[in-house]
DNA sequence: TTGCGTGCAAACGTTTTGCAGTATT
DNA sequence: AATACTGCAAAACGTTTGCACGCAA
């Protein structure tokens, strides 16, 4: 609700129009579980109008993650999944390569590693946006080592 | 020289075929920089012979990863790199936003990382195959904190 | 009334697949 | 001779762009 406010004014405030089309999306966010890929945020605005199309929820998405209300997880060589940032700030994932389930890290678990290779190589890590893929806690023991070993 | 034939034996002992395309898709990884995309490696296999296709470097390519001879970086959403395994085993990378440049780091400077997500998440990373963006030494200073920040 | 936002269609860049012909074993 | 491998063309995939119309301000 207030993060509908929230929107509708840093709309109006860079001069952007406050739709039906982008309510909904915004809408959408609020109720799926996160880490949502456009598709399925699409195929949940289409339930609730036909009238909308995928080019718009990119555009909108886009928007929103410009206007950081969105947070934009890279899950590898084929798409993006997106998260309400809400009262969360930007942190990095886990994705797991066995089920695609994507799990959230607070960023100060990965601070310990920003700090080493900053100073072991004067790289300034992109922490929040970090995915580290692998196997998780539920999938690991009846993964196949011999099986897909694609990053 | 030695990985050719070790490519070749490898080969045979599977029952596949040692041809031309695949002697200078593997000549072209051995004088190409490291890191290389597809396309890459590509224009460089044209340049010997334009009697190659790009769905050729590609079927190669997955079967020097299968073999173990390509390590294959993820290099989030705009496709892949390849790099000879050579002596050096498969390991992450620092992958500058600005000027995409392509960082080697040693597994074990993120075996405490891995470690960490293990206990803490029951997590198994795979640190031979991530991925950090951020920005280089080189780019860091003169980067716009406004620019493209998509991950 | 202005011009931002939209749906549609078509393009995009990289990777994969189907197929019939070619060449290695 | 058998069949793995190839080039070509086309599809696949998620995402982006061009365009004329529609609608919020």
């Amino acid at each position: 609700m207030s993060c509908q406010n929230a929107f509708m004014e840093s709309l109006r405030a860079r001069g952007f129009r406050f739709t039906p089309q982008r309510e909904m999306i915004l809408e959408v966010l609020h109720h799926i579980p996160g880490h949502s890929s456009a598709e399925e945020i699409y195929t949940r605005v289409r339930a609730l109008s036909s009238r909308v199309d995928i080019t718009t929820v990119y555009r909108t998405l886009e928007l929103l993650r410009e206007m950081e209300f969105v947070n934009l997880i890279d899950v590898g060589n084929r798409g993006y999944r997106y998260e309400l940032v809400g009262t969360n700030p930007p942190h990095p994932h886990l994705v797991c390569r066995s089920c695609g389930d994507v799990a959230d890290l607070l960023p100060q678990e990965l601070s310990p590693l920003a700090e080493c290779l900053d100073r072991d190589h004067g790289f300034e890590a992109e922490i929040q946006g970090l995915t580290v893929r692998g196997y998780c806690a539920a999938c690991r023991t009846d993964h196949q080592p011999h099986g897909d070993t694609r990053n």
